[in-house]
DNA sequence: GTGATGCGACCGTCTCGAGT
DNA sequence: ACTCGAGACGGTCGCATCAC
């Protein structure tokens, strides 16, 4: 848990070993290649000990051949823009990243998306995380608001000051402390319960810190809440939209990290993340309105129960996608305006909080 | 058969421009 | 003046295809 991240000194370092090695081999005329770990669900681990994605060890290469040498080319120059800016102390957007391309002649990159493919590549293979790297993502994470003070160099945030707006979490958040009395972290999936849960100051009635995702939580996102939540010691409950979207991408990613960037999941996770709601149980119990499951929605529960490991670990999750396969329906957050606007605030979040029965893990 | 890669589908939010 | 759709952005995943 306490392990720190490697900083921009160590990157550099490995970033030359590589570089180095591919040249030792190029000039015994031996065929250069680079190893990284495969990201994928198959190639993660889940155990209750460890508390998120760990990977198993698979590996993928990418190797030196006619085939792949403007790949191979781009993997060592995005490598070597990571040591120019490691080198001036600078950062740069993952989409500045993408144009500087344009000066690498028939190596640069003809999509974005190409770019972002390579730049996760070597992500994986320094295990390091992209800030590190010196890339940033454009856009901010989530919001912040209620019982908290964040201590950001030299200025006090406090969160309880913003009236109708908040705190918007930075894309670095490794320098940050906290101060806070309040006795839980809550979660929620969209901006608009966000909203309502803040323009009420629920935060001031519950004693507690709201934060909004945004649909699937950015890496800043997870790991302020992820830091706040160690050094604070404080439990935190994920609200979210009860379809297997909310279940499986967006509480999932945030608990124990996902497939797709298995690298970074120790950073990256929440591990004490509990699943509020909204349950199938809950859309029974509250007699919520419904939307019928989409035939998508279908297959993703099915793939849920067979192929992920978290599913696949806890009895529970996997008994929930099954009454919701049996259910056919799947609710949002907002459906508990059908009650009352403050029917969510008035009655649901109270009779949740105290009844961890009803929680899944 | 296995892994690398490209592509499409999904979600929430925001912005911009075309059309009414 | 307003609505609506497309695309950007940051995420997730599965599937088809192709090379080895």
């Amino acid at each position: 848990m306490a392990k720190k991240a490697k900083d921009r000194k160590q990157v550099l370092g490995e970033i030359k070993n590589i570089a180095s090695d591919v040249y030792k081999k190029i000039m015994k005329k031996k065929a250069p290649e680079i190893t990284m770990p495969l990201r994928s669900l198959s190639n993660v681990k889940y155990s209750d000990k460890v508390g998120f994605f760990e990977l198993i060890g698979k590996m993928k290469s990418r190797t030196l051949t006619a085939n792949t040498i403007k790949s191979f080319a781009q993997t060592l120059l995005l490598m070597n823009e990571s040591k120019r800016l490691a080198r001036i102390g600078d950062t740069e957007s993952k989409r500045e990243a993408y144009y500087v391309s344009k000066n690498w002649g028939d190596a640069r990159f003809d999509s974005d998306d190409e770019a972002f493919t390579v730049m996760d590549d070597v992500e994986a293979m320094l295990q390091v995380n992209r800030e590190q790297m010196g890339f940033i993502p454009e856009e901010k994470g989530g919001a912040v608001a209620g019982k908290l003070v964040v201590i950001d160099g030299k200025d006090k945030i406090d969160c309880t000051k913003f009236g109708s707006g908040a705190y918007s979490i930075p894309s670095s958040v490794e320098h940050l402390e906290f101060k806070t009395n309040a006795k839980f972290v809550l979660v929620v999936e969209t901006s608009a319960l966000f909203q309502r849960l803040n323009n009420h100051k629920y935060w001031d009635k519950a004693n507690c810190i709201i934060v909004a995702m945004g649909g699937v939580p950015t890496r800043s996102t997870r790991r302020f809440i992820r830091r706040l939540a160690d050094d604070k010691k404080m439990p935190v409950y994920v609200f979210t939209d009860g379809d297997p979207y909310g279940y499986l991408n967006i509480y999932r990613t945030l608990k124990v990290g996902s497939g797709n960037a298995a690298h970074i999941n120790e950073f990256f996770c929440v591990p004490q993340a509990k699943f509020l709601g909204v349950t199938p149980a809950d859309i029974e119990h509250y007699k919520l309105p419904t939307h019928p499951l989409k035939d998508v929605d279908i297959k993703r529960l099915k793939d849920g129960i067979k192929n992920d490991p978290f599913v696949k670990h806890h009895k529970d999750w996997e008994k929930a996608l099954q009454k919701m396969s049996k259910m056919k329906k799947r609710a949002e957050q907002q459906a508990f305006a059908a009650h009352s606007l403050n029917y969510v605030i008035d009655v649901y979040l109270q009779e949740k909080l105290k009844n961890p029965k009803t929680w899944l893990p």
